[in-house]
DNA sequence: AGAGCTATGTATAATCG
DNA sequence: TCGATTATACATAGCTC
């Protein structure tokens, strides 16, 4: 039998619920990838899993990489985030100015990233002060650390056997060498432990060599979300 | 004419490409909403226009507010940032494309600086070759990890004030009632000044009570992007 | 730009192995 | 619980206005 029409509500059956996810989670992720390969534009996907593990997909990078980071940063710079609220900047005419400004800030992000790291690199835990700093800075090394480990692994199981886990290393690139389309697994807190947990979903578009790729090993909490006020609704 | 088939790349007409944006970009919005429904799942969508108009969507909130966070801080943060370099109204706009391009050059110097910097404490475990480096880089990232939580416990068994905050478990309940999809439009830096500039493009499910809303007020930059180090992609 | 149209390419619900 | 398969619903490229 083939396709039937469905109703757009929750689906009950909790399976169902799973294989309806996974199949349109690719769907999905294939369309994002199109899109911003035919307009040329950053293009972001976020969804939990039903089973609140977190998938982000962007295949240009920008996006993904303000999320990942965002998920890492303290309860403390959230906090710092929270109270400014008036975007005040000189507004630009031309749309040069609007891309140099956009590089600029990409720049500007960039440093201040950058800073962070630095902070994190050099931890001093003498003069950590708060509980969220330490937690932060405990966090990253705990990231660095798992993806040391897990080097380790990938290179003593490459000098014994070749590919035990293609399924899950392989990292698969469209067809320019450069901009990556990347899919995230982030599992939840409760598998922090799991070194391995990623999943591959290439967008496996007809015809063409498929050699995207997928890693994950980030294991982050997927919760560090607050409810923005000033977004004011409205009907 | 019916629909023909096309390739996968980026459509070099611009008005083409403009138009396959919006007939995409509803697709998919229509599809993220359609998931997000049938699975229970949060899904947010980010995506820059080829005009370099953000748009949001998120039909569970939780992700958008993140990056409403996040986008207004580095919005706020550049503003911080940048002071000095406001280009005056009489700066004609050869001067201010100078400027710009100017400061692009510092921040890729300071960039340049940082990185090096970087480059010696940071540990890339993609680039490692041999084990005994792999092995050397654990154990100080062990040691570090062993330091801060150490001061963790010195600082924990020192303040013992309350730390059950409750946003964790808020967030994982989230009830539909209070849960709107929306579709945020962000202006443009150069559209800054109109408070209202939304746009709404509803799911549109035929036979559906389409109660879906969307809002936007919120003017804000859309690059605040890089690469997140920790996240590092094996091979 | 934007709204419709229609032929056709694609995604996917149901089913089977 | 997964992949394949298949029949069908749906998305959308190319037009026109």
């Amino acid at each position: 039998m083939g396709r039937a029409k469905i109703e757009i509500k929750r689906i009950e059956n909790k399976t169902n619920r799973g294989v309806t996810y996974s199949k349109r989670r690719k769907g999905l992720i294939k369309k994002a990838y199109e899109l911003s390969v035919l307009c040329d534009t950053d293009v972001a996907l976020l969804m939990f899993s039903p089973t609140g593990r977190l998938t982000s997909f962007s295949p240009k990078q920008r996006i993904e990489d303000v999320l990942s980071h965002f998920m890492n940063l303290s309860e403390r710079e959230r906090g710092r985030m929270m109270h400014g609220t008036n975007p005040t900047a000189a507004s630009t005419t031309s749309q040069i100015h609007q891309e140099l400004r956009q590089e600029i800030n990409a720049l500007l992000q960039q440093i201040h990233v950058a800073e962070e790291k630095l902070s994190m690199y050099e931890p001093d835990p003498g003069k950590m002060t708060s509980m969220e700093e330490l937690e932060a800075c405990e966090k990253q090394l705990e990231t660095l650390l798992v993806s040391v480990i897990k080097r380790k692994m990938n290179l003593s199981s490459k000098v014994k056997a070749s590919e035990e886990e293609s399924n899950e290393a392989d990292l698969l690139s469209y067809d320019d060498a450069f901009n990556q389309p990347q899919i995230f697994d982030y599992g939840t807190t409760s598998e922090r432990n799991n070194v391995f947990s990623s999943t591959m979903v290439p967008p496996d578009i007809k015809g063409s060599k498929s050699n995207m790729n997928v890693e994950k090993e980030q294991a982050i909490n997927d919760n560090n979300i607050l409810s923005w006020p000033y977004m004011s609704q409205f009907k």
